[in-house]
DNA sequence: ACATTAAGTGATT
DNA sequence: AATCACTTAATGT
């Protein structure tokens, strides 16, 4: 554990930090699937994702789901980061999206080293800021009704998170995730197919322009 | 060959 | 954009 956390945020904590996180946190491997966090949880702990990738769904009043976001390597859930303070309950849910490794803070360290530590202070705000600009994005695409450009996002994203630009999915799956229909998936698939931005066979969706980050 | 599941199509709200 | 009803295509047993 002690070398991927190096590896992996060395230059993001103080080495104190780094000590007091191996020291409080403890190491958690986690196969693919698995829910971690379910609606309604206590919160007791905030992951560190060392490894893998995390999805995070939201459910509205019924009981659609949604996908929200992903937590990937270097990041951390900003949710659990506010609603964490005062040992709250969850309003998301987790799974892991792949064979994750993470570590688990327990809440109580969380004020101390916002207090204690500047990196760990800039490390949450600079997480929250993201998600906050995701979130914007996000909102702006529903508000204008724009499923085709949410579900490219969806695949660029998913993509993104398996390091590979073909995805081994279902209309239906994706249509679950976007909280959609089967029928409006395989429509606008078949537009993007058109545009040639992806290509698209049985349970594959392939994306074209797969350019690794920005 | 048959059943099951994924994906395509047209019409309707 | 969602839903329905139905077709076609691919896959599994």
């Amino acid at each position: 554990m002690q070398e991927k956390l190096l590896e992996r945020y060395e230059y993001v904590f103080e080495k104190e930090l780094l000590d007091e996180i191996s020291t409080v946190g403890q190491f958690r491997k986690i196969n693919k699937d698995v829910p971690m966090i379910d609606i309604g949880d206590k919160l007791t702990h905030i992951p560190l994702i060392l490894e893998g990738a995390v999805r995070i769904m939201g459910e509205d009043d019924k009981e659609n789901e949604i996908l929200l976001y992903y937590l990937e390597i270097g990041d951390s859930c900003s949710m659990t980061m506010t609603c964490c303070m005062e040992g709250k309950k969850s309003n998301i849910r987790a799974l892991t999206e792949k064979d994750t490794e993470l570590i688990m803070i327990p809440i109580i360290k969380m004020e101390e080293w916002i207090i204690k530590y500047r990196t760990w202070r800039a490390f949450v705000f600079q997480s929250y800021d993201s998600r906050m600009k995701e979130m914007l994005s996000a909102i702006d695409a529903l508000a204008f009704h724009n499923l085709e450009e949410r579900l490219y996002k969806y695949l660029r994203d998913k993509a993104m998170v398996t390091h590979s630009p073909e995805l081994e999915i279902t209309h239906y799956q994706i249509a679950n995730d976007l909280n959609t229909s089967r029928v409006v998936v395989s429509r606008l698939i078949r537009k993007l197919v058109l545009d040639h931005k992806i290509e698209a066979n049985r349970n594959q969706v392939k994306i074209l322009e797969f350019l690794p980050k920005v």
